[in-house]
This record gives structure tokens, C-alpha cells and sequence, in this order.
DNA sequence: AAAGCTCTCTACCAATTGGTAGAGGGCTTT
DNA sequence: AAAGCCCTCTACCAATTGGTAGAGAGCTTT
């Protein structure tokens, strides 16, 4: 396990302060300052801020899809989804940063949201398809697999991430909580999505 | 329809502006520009920039209560359900910015959060009950009102505000595309939300 | 040992940030 | 007409921002 280079050094702290306290809310000697080093080294790795910023958006899109991995080829739709559940709710414990990221980044007026577009998109294709397939065979209910696909999306990253509305009905975020949050998302997408005929 | 009086537009453009570009993304000169007006005269107003987000947020909170206030005493939770989502979507068509300052006060760490919860609390609660009873009559699906309450929200919030997401999956937000998101939206919660027995 | 490369540093910089002090114009009240 | 109030302004300010220029230390290559 050998050191990791400053320039990988850098990514990752500036992975979880740009998906903490926002790109913005981040300065490159804030951010020198935790690493130990004077904010010039960053950009003699990094030409600029957005351009350590689109950096770090990689970085986030390709650990994203790495968590992903082991779940995208399991042949049932259903398992899928629990998996990609699974996989963001330990996400939004262990790397909380990583779910910010993305939140960051797909922003409305988002500029940067185009470059996450492009490298997750084939995960996404490959998603909707099979997706799609499970409509046509009727395992999964619902009309228009990539609306579906969205509404998925919307409710799992919301539910993993809106700590701060949890916060507002008087659910204390924990781990105990974050497990019953898992379950009755679980079960919610459960109904929402499997048919009734209990087979 | 008398004018507007520099306080009230003050607070209207900060609220455009916080909800679309961010409170790190605005500041007090750009804001005071587009208001043909030098910064000095809204610290006049606002003793800071904090104070005059955190009045923003109450009047964000203010009228977010009140398009939601013709939903809230239809005594079906469907209807209310329904209803929601279609105040919503209006909002995101008509003052995107609005639902955005929710999106930006809710970011994970956020300190003032526990201002909106104060605001929106008592709705919360009614809204909660609401469903509990709904869920206790067996008229709604799901164990634990709270909980559903919040997927609830999370769903139509991401689904209503997740435009980016979108693009990434090749959907251009448009007029047409957002209404087939929201009959989708609506089908979508139905099956999770409502008892199968037709009837 | 000279030359070059990699990396981190000091020294600056112009622009922008939120914010203070207070002048002064135009009302209304005395 | 004097006094006070409401409002917007000019004039500053210290701190912070992202970024440039380039020195120099340590290593490898010639």
C-alpha cells in the first residue's frame, strides 16, 4: 500500500470539500491548507480551479460507477435496484462527499453537468435498457422506462441525501435511522415497482 | 397594484438570484446592479448578506406555504398528493428559483436549515397526521407515515427539480417533456402510494 | 559536473468580497 | 425655517479570491 501522490492527495481532499462545503465555498488555500501545501502546487497539478474541479468530477463519476459495478450485472431488475440502494446509502455514510458531488454538479444551470453526463452515460443507457425489458416482460409496472428510470433516481438520491429535510420532521440522522429510512425506501420502491401477483 | 417597495424588490431578486446562481454565486454588487441600486442601500435594508438570505428564506418559505395552501384541506390524501405535485411543477416552470433556494438551504451541513424547519414545521406535521390516518384506514400503502412522507417528497422534489439529470439521460426539458414527467410522476406514486383493490 | 526535470516554495498582483462611515438630498413634522 | 427622518449615495477598507512569475532544492540523465 504504497503512498498516494500529491496530485491524487489533492483530488481526494478536494473530493470531499467541493461535495461538502461546495466548489464555491472551497478556496484553493482553504484547500492547500488542509493538504499542507501552498495553494500554487495545486495548480501546478491543476491549471486553474475548474479545471481541478472537472478533475474531481471524474474522479467522482468513475468511483460512482466503480461502487455500481458489482451491481449493474445481476440479471433481475428488482436486485438491481436494492443493490444500487445498498450501494448509496453505504455511500452516504462512508463517503458522504461523493453523493455531494454529484448533487453539485447537476445543479440546475449546472455548467459542468454535461462532462458527468458523458461518462455516466452509457450506465445509464445500459440501465434504461434493461429496464425496458423487464416492461416489456411485465416484471417491472410502469409506462416509460427512461421516466422511470428518473423517478428511481430522484427518490433514491433524495431520500440517501436529504439529511437536512430529515432534519426539519424530526428524524435525527443516525444509523439506526438511516437503516429504517433503507427499509421503507426499500419497500416503497418495492410496491411502486413489482407487480402484484404474488406468483 | 401599487409599486413595489425597494425592500420587497430587494428580496424578490435575491431570491431569483440565491435560488439560481447560489448565495456563494451572488453577491451583494452583482445583486445591487441588476437592481440599479449600489450595495450600500440593501445593507440599508439588511444588515448583511446572512441576514438578507436568511429573509429570503423566509419569504421563500412564506409562499411556498402558500401555493401549497389550497392543497392542504382536501380531505383525500391522493388529492393531496396530487395536488402537490401540480403546485410543484408549476413552480418549476414559473419560479424555478423558488424550489432552488429549498434545494440550497437543504444542502447537506446547511445552518439554516433549522430556520425553514421552524417555518414549515407546523405543515409538516399536519401533513404527516394526515397520511398517518390515511395509512391507519388502510386507504394508503406503508408502515411508517414519516418516513413515506419523506420519499414522498424527495420523489416529486428530484423529479420536479433534477433538470440536469435529465439532459444527462437525453430528455430536453421542455414544456411537453415536463408534463409527461409529471403524468409519469403521478402514475408512479399512485402504484406506491394507493391499495390495489379497484374499486 | 553540468544540464535538465520535477516539484514546492516565496513574492506578488489585480479584482472582488462583505462591510463601515458618513455626506446629503428630499420628505414630513415641529 | 428649522429639525428630524428616510433613503441612497460616494468614499473607503481590510481580507480574500484565483492566478502569474520565477527562484531554488533535490533528483536523474547526460
Amino acid at each position: 500500500m504504497s503512498e498516494p501522490t500529491t496530485r491524487q492527495r489533492i483530488l481526494d481532499t478536494a473530493l470531499d470539500s467541493f461535495g461538502t462545503r461546495g466548489v464555491d465555498g472551497t478556496s484553493l488555500d482553504a484547500l492547500a491548507r488542509e493538504l499542507g501545501l501552498r495553494k500554487q502546487s495545486i495548480l501546478y497539478y491543476f491549471k486553474s480551479k475548474n479545471a481541478l474541479f472537472e478533475a474531481v468530477l471524474d474522479e467522482a463519476a468513475d468511483r460512482f460507477i466503480d461502487e455500481l459495478s458489482t451491481v449493474v450485472d445481476r440479471g433481475d431488475v428488482w436486485q438491481q435496484v436494492e443493490g444500487t440502494v445498498r450501494v448509496v446509502f453505504r455511500l452516504a455514510v462512508q463517503r458522504p462527499a461523493l453523493l455531494g458531488i454529484l448533487r453539485e454538479a447537476s445543479r440546475p444551470g449546472s455548467t459542468v453537468a454535461v462532462q458527468l453526463s458523458g461518462r455516466l452515460g452509457g450506465h445509464i443507457e445500459a440501465a434504461q435498457s434493461s429496464l425496458e425489458q423487464a416492461l416489456d416482460e411485465g416484471r417491472v409496472v410502469g409506462e416509460n422506462a427512461r421516466l422511470l428510470l428518473f423517478s428511481l433516481y430522484s427518490t433514491i438520491m433524495g431520500v440517501a441525501t436529504e439529511v437536512e429535510v430529515l432534519r426539519a420532521m424530526g428524524i435525527e440522522p443516525s444509523l439506526r435511522t438511516l437503516a429504517e429510512r433503507r427499509a421503507e425506501l426499500l419497500r416503497f420502491l418495492r410496491v411502486a415497482l413489482l407487480p402484484v401477483e404474488p406468483n
